[in-house]
DNA sequence: TTGTATGCAAATTGTTTGCATACCC
DNA sequence: GGGTATGCAAACAATTTGCATACAA
C-alpha cells in the first residue's frame, strides 16, 4: 500500500532527526494521508480513540504542527471553522464546498507555471502555495435543485 | 479619489438593501481599501479609535462579516494569528511574508484561466477563488543576508 | 416612531501551555 | 538511565452572542 511507504519514510524522517517514533505520530500521519476528508484534530481524536483511547487532542495537535514543519501536512486555515489538515503531497487545488464542508483535491499543471511567473515577478522566496476554491460541489448542486 | 467612489458604491448598496448607513460602516471599509496592509479586525479598530472612540470590536467583526457576504472583501485565514481582510476587488494572488507577516497583492493573467480550467474539470459552482504563496519578501531575505 | 446597528460584557471554541508521568532510544 | 513525547487540566485568544441603548430611516 502506497501510504505504507510513506508512513515509513516519515519514520526514517523522524529516527534520523533524533526524534521519537511513537504509536501516536505513525497513526495520526496514516490516518491523515489515508482519509479523503481533510480532517480536522477533532476528527483525527476521535478517530483513532477506539485504538488509542488515552491519546489527548494535545498530542494530536503536536503532531500536526510537527507535520506541516516538516513539509509532509498543509494547514487549511477558515476564519470561522476548525483547521483542516491536507497531506497531499502534489502541489493542488483545494475545491471547498461551502454547503457539506468537503474539500477535494485537483491537480492542476498549471500551478508550476503560476508559480514560476510569481517568483519571477515578485522576487519572493517561495516556501508554499495554496490554492482554493470556494462554491458549491456538483453533490450539493443536485441537492438543492431536488 | 477611487477609494471614495467605491465607498460611495457601498453605501448605495447598503440603503438598496434597505440596511443602515452608518458613519462606523463606511470607515470600516474605507480604512480598509485604503490600507495596503490587509489589516486584521484588531488593527481597524485600533486604527479607528481616535475617531470613534467608542466603537466596539463587535462592530468592526460584525461589519467585516457584511462586507464579506456582499462581495467586497475576502477573509484570509490563518491556523495561528488573527484573520486578516482584503478589499481588492479584483482576482489576485497574495503573497504572505512568514518573516515580517506582510501580505502583498499581485495580479495575475493566469488566474482566469485557472478557473476556468478548474471549473471544467470539477462542475464546481465557483464564488470565490485564494491564492496565497507564502516565503519571505524581498525585504527579509536583504534583512537576513545583511 | 420603528426597528436595526451599536456597544458592552459575558460566553464560546479551537488551540496552546505547564507539568508530572510514561516510554522510546 | 536519560530525556523527549504524552496526557491531563488549566490557560489563552480571537471571535461571537445577548441584550439594553442609540440612532438611521
Amino acid at each position: 500500500m502506497y501510504s505504507d511507504e510513506r508512513v515509513e519514510a516519515f519514520r526514517r524522517r523522524l529516527a534520523s532527526q533524533g526524534q521519537r517514533v511513537t504509536p501516536q505520530r505513525l497513526a495520526i500521519y496514516k490516518y491523515l494521508i489515508e482519509a479523503e476528508t481533510h480532517p480536522s484534530a477533532e476528527e483525527i481524536h476521535r478517530a483513532l480513540q477506539p485504538i488509542y483511547p488515552s491519546m489527548s487532542p494535545a498530542t494530536v495537535y503536536k503532531t500536526l504542527e510537527l507535520l506541516v514543519e516538516m513539509g509532509l501536512a498543509t494547514e487549511l486555515a477558515f476564519g470561522d471553522s476548525p483547521n483542516r489538515y491536507d497531506g497531499n503531497p502534489h502541489e493542488h487545488v483545494n475545491l471547498v464546498c461551502t454547503e457539506c464542508g468537503s474539500i477535494v483535491d485537483l491537480e492542476e499543471s498549471l500551478l508550476e507555471e503560476l508559480r514560476e511567473r510569481v517568483v519571477r515577478a515578485s522576487r519572493f522566496l517561495v516556501r508554499s502555495q495554496r490554492h482554493e476554491f470556494h462554491g458549491v460541489c456538483p453533490r450539493c448542486q443536485n441537492a438543492k435543485g431536488a
